[in-house]
RNA sequence: GGGCGCUUAGCUCAGCUGGAAGAGCGUCGCCCUUACAAGGCGAAGGUCGGGGGUUCGAGUCCCUCAGCGCCCA
């Protein structure tokens, strides 16, 4: 085994074969309960990996293996996402280039195109997914536009219409004119922008006078149908009813009253733009406005709107009507800038233009969303970490109905056919004509399904639904979800909603929130920041292993966000290492073959203290996980690895492993190889690739992906001893500390063995019985003893939790230095000291506390005291 | 405007039901001790954002103020 584990060369070749052999191929169980499914939140097709999925991926991977580690017949669904706007916005780019405009090339050799450039580019992730060693079912993997997902996106839109659930209004829509396409809500991102608030004037028609309008978008007033005031203010009653002269096109605009005015805004009345904008839309329905529409689809204004303006993008006209108002006489004033929220777009961050678009479709979630909410609240479905619950809850109540409709050529088709009379045939297969009036003259719908129609979906019809598939059966409803929590609205409460209404149950157990992927500032990675970690850049230099290791220990859930650096990375680059370089030593010396632990009596102390702390690290992994606590779980594996198995135990097992009585060394190898390879086990699902090198080398099994899980109590018969042995510990790992501690504070070099003696006194006898050669060996020491008196001239005094500890070194000692260092701790002491004793002189602690801390507090008195007293001689001496 | 989160060592963060402040990285010493210098040993560094309260006891619970971030409208 090479000195440094060279994870590129290693990480390839099992992701590879663990595929070939099939290992993450998941059977049908029997019996539900032995089922354990995952699907991953499908990533765009478009997509390449980044430290989101890797996060995501991750996660759900450390539950995965274990899950299969530990005999669940465990399914890890893989697939894409055809993600409309994304996938035909790459297409058009690259039609472009070729100098070819999608409407000339027609929607079906568009579309063909799609499918084409998906063969050739798309599901770059997947390999990429592969190399991170994401143990995913391939046989299984799924791609949103699949057959099978088209005819469950088809079913479910048909039978949503059949229960009227399903609906097709007019409505204002979230209309992004670059992509040319309608949004729902929550693909609407609100941001503050520096924009104006500009004051113009309305004659009223009468010529009586004028009012005053503020607003941050005065191009929108060409397709202006009123005024509004509020009914109360006393400065317009006057004027309610009366109307105003539109200044280009002459038209008369009545005044309104409503309720929705804020009087204190501006001048207390608002132009009304129904067409334009929701409020001034509700405000229309109110008063009996007529809507206006004077935008086309790429918001330039279109020809309802006076003439002058026809044609002008909405931000140029924003300036003409600004500049036609000041010649008017008509701009009375403008605030500049002045910050106020605007829509933008989740895909190309164009400002979102709430506009008619005509017909659409909706999903009407009221009825649906009450036993989506109820999942929650009853505990049917549990939130990790439990306040996104909330989050999910109150987001739901404030639903509204769910704009599906998309004017794009990529995605699942409208299964809706209309006839020339109007009448609507919406189908599971393509009628030849019209349900209502038979004719034989029908047209599908133009748009294409939300892209997230299809995929809240996915829990199930990747399953087969609806269809009654033993997957189906199986695996559904999916044990858990983890995602991050910016889709938890776009997608998680949709997946419930329509898992309830569909599939008839909720669609998984278990929601699992993670932060995003943030720099190790706490900013958001972007291209222009330079701040970009790409994983694949990162599994070449560092290893998939390490960026694993380090999201999965940066994975606290507490927080928002997961600060990934570089140096995080390396770190687990480190620790890959360090647990190669733990093997060589243990391999070195064991064999192979199944570790057999040694029979108690045979069991050295310090070797009872690794196991015992070998089981401490199980359990807890075990309980973190099972609370989806990753970085505590992590946090655990390393804390173990690396500061008890490596820097103590190793430390102290090395001169056994290499003692000339083979019976020693065989002992101490076994011991170490048996927690060595349990551990491998347990660090298999956060660091697949180096565990699996190395457990191949132990020679017990095909495979560590489908070893057992290690469960706590492998080591029952012991634990008592182990309890012993960790109490012993906890004196000598301090004893050993203090004595290095004074070896460094004196420059004494480390070649110098220097003798340690314990002062006797009533019941320290044993304070460090079994660990006497390794004290010699960890300390530098030449000798470990009781001693009967602490009267010992020229012998340095250490204080040790209570106890005296005398170093004969002589003039190896620099005096002051010695002097400072005894100033110090007695400093200490006695600091303690006086802290046990003003809280025991507190007679409300004496009573109320619990016994066992007031023992306690007593106990450090005492300690405290013959510590400082210890001190105290040994300055004297010392003069 | 409503909701959520955060504020602990120079940086990034842990600290479960309240009982003597922790990790990683960074910094400073010493060490190439045949598993690992991608390492070992040791050290320095914190009035746990401010104020108030509950309690024998508060980083931990309650109230309040301030700052930062996110979500929704």
């Amino acid at each position: 085994m090479p000195t440094r584990y060279d994870a590129a060369a290693v990480e390839p070749r099992w992701a590879e074969t663990w595929i070939e052999r099939g290992y993450f191929h998941a059977g049908v169980p029997e019996d539900p309960s032995e089922a354990y499914c995952i699907v991953i939140p499908p990533p765009n097709v478009t997509g390449r990996l980044h430290s989101g999925h890797a996060i995501g991926r991750t996660l759900e991977d450390i539950l995965i293996r274990r899950a299969r580690m530990r005999g669940f017949e465990v399914l890890w669904v893989p697939g894409m996402d055809h993600a409309g706007i994304a996938t035909q916005v790459v297409v058009e780019r690259e039609l472009r280039t070729e100098g070819i405009d999608r409407r000339d090339l027609g929607r079906e050799a568009f579309v063909e195109r799609v499918w084409a450039w998906k063969d050739r580019y798309g599901g770059e992730i997947v390999g990429q997914l592969k190399r991170m060693g994401a143990s995913l079912d391939w046989d299984r993997e799924r791609f949103t536009m699949d057959e099978g997902l088209v005819r469950a996106v088809r079913v479910a839109f048909v039978r949503w219409y059949e229960q009227g659930l399903i609906y097709r209004g007019e409505r204002l829509v979230n209309w992004c004119p670059t992509d040319q396409t309608g949004l729902s809500d929550s693909e609407v991102e609100h941001e503050d922008v520096d924009g104006e608030l500009l004051t113009f004037r309305y004659p009223l028609t009468d010529g009586s006078g004028h009012i005053d309008v503020v607003t941050t978008r005065v191009e929108t007033m060409l397709g202006d149908t009123g005024v509004a005031v509020h009914p109360d203010d006393p400065r317009y009653r006057e004027l309610i009813g009366k109307t105003v002269r539109h200044p280009f096109d002459g038209r008369d605009l009545p005044i309104v009253a409503d309720g929705a005015v804020d009087p204190s805004f501006g001048t207390g009345a608002v132009k009304v733009t129904p067409a334009h904008d929701l409020t001034d839309f509700e405000i229309a329905q109110r008063a009996g406005l007529p809507l206006m529409n004077v935008f086309d689809a790429e918001a330039k204004i279109n020809e309802h709107a006076a003439e002058e303006f026809f044609g002008l993008g909405r931000y140029d006209a924003r300036q003409a009507v600004r500049e036609a108002l000041e010649e008017l006489g008509l701009f009375v004033g403008i605030e500049h800038p002045y910050r106020h929220p605007v829509g933008h777009c989740y895909r190309c961050h164009s400002e979102i233009e709430p506009w008619m678009s005509g017909l659409q479709w909706f999903v009407a979630v009221e009825e649906m969303k009450r036993p989506a909410i109820e999942a929650a609240l009853d505990g049917r479905i549990t939130f990790w970490p439990e306040r996104w619950r909330r989050s999910y809850v109150s987001w739901m109540e404030g639903l509204r109905d769910w704009n599906i409709s998309r004017q794009l050529w990529w995605g699942h088709r409208i299964p809706a056919w209309y006839c020339p009379d109007g009448h609507v045939t919406v189908a599971l297969e393509d009628p030849d004509a019209c349900a209502t009036c038979g004719s034989a003259e029908l047209k599908q719908d133009a748009d294409v399904l939300d892209t997230w129609f299809s995929s809240q979906l996915w829990p199930f019809s990747t399953l087969g639904w609806p269809e009654d598939t033993p997957d189906l059966r199986a695996f559904y409803p999916n044990t858990v979800l983890v995602t991050g929590y910016e889709i938890l609205y776009l997608w998680v409460a949709r997946m419930i909603m329509s898992g309830l209404s569909l599939a008839g149950d909720i669609p998984f157990r278990d929601v699992v929130i993670h932060g995003l992927v943030r720099d190790e500032h706490g900013r958001k990675m972007s291209k222009s920041l330079g701040n970009v970690i790409d994983p694949v850049e990162i599994f070449d230099l560092y290893g998939a292993d390490a960026l694993r290791f380090s999201l999965a220990r940066l994975a606290t859930g507490g927080q928002q966000d997961i600060p990934l650096s570089v140096d995080s990375i390396q770190g687990g680059r480190g620790f890959a290492n360090k647990i190669w370089n733990a093997a060589r030593l243990v391999l070195e010396v064991f064999p192979g073959g199944e570790p057999q632990l040694p029979s108690e009596e045979r069991l050295t102390a310090p070797q009872r203290w690794l196991l015992a702390r070998h089981q401490r690290c199980v359990a807890e992994v075990n309980g973190s996980l099972d609370r989806y606590e990753f970085a505590a779980a992590t946090q655990a594996m390393y804390r173990f690895f690396w500061s008890e198995f490596c820097d103590w135990g190793l430390e102290m097992e090395k001169e056994r492993l290499r003692s000339n009585d083979a019976a020693v060394a065989e002992d101490a190898a076994s011991v170490l190889a048996w927690i060595l390879e349990r551990t491998l086990r347990l660090l298999h699902p956060v660091m697949p690739f180096v565990t699996e090198e190395i457990w191949q080398r132990f020679g017990v099994g095909e495979t560590i992906v489908r070893a057992p899980w290690p469960e706590t109590d492998p080591f029952a018969g012991h634990a008592a001893l182990g309890a012993e042995a960790e109490a012993v510990w906890a004196f000598v790992e301090d004893l050993v500390t203090t004595v290095r501690r004074f070896r460094n504070e004196h420059r004494i070099p480390p070649k110098t063995r220097i003798e340690v003696r314990l002062v006797r006194r009533e019941g320290n006898a044993s304070r460090f019985a079994g660990f006497e050669q390794e004290i010699l060996k960890l300390a530098g020491a030449s000798s470990i003893e009781l001693v009967s008196s602490a009267d010992a001239p020229g012998s340095a005094r250490l204080a040790v939790q209570g106890e005296t500890i005398l170093l004969p070194v002589g003039d190896l000692i620099d005096l002051d230095a010695e002097r400072a260092r005894l100033r110090k701790r007695l400093a200490d002491a006695e600091d303690e000291r006086g802290r046990a004793e003003k809280k025991l002189a507190n007679a409300g602690f004496r009573d109320k506390a619990p016994e066992d801390v007031v023992l306690a507090e007593k106990e450090k008195v005492e300690r405290f005291e013959r510590e400082a007293a210890a001190l105290q001689e040994q300055l004297a001496e010392l003069g």
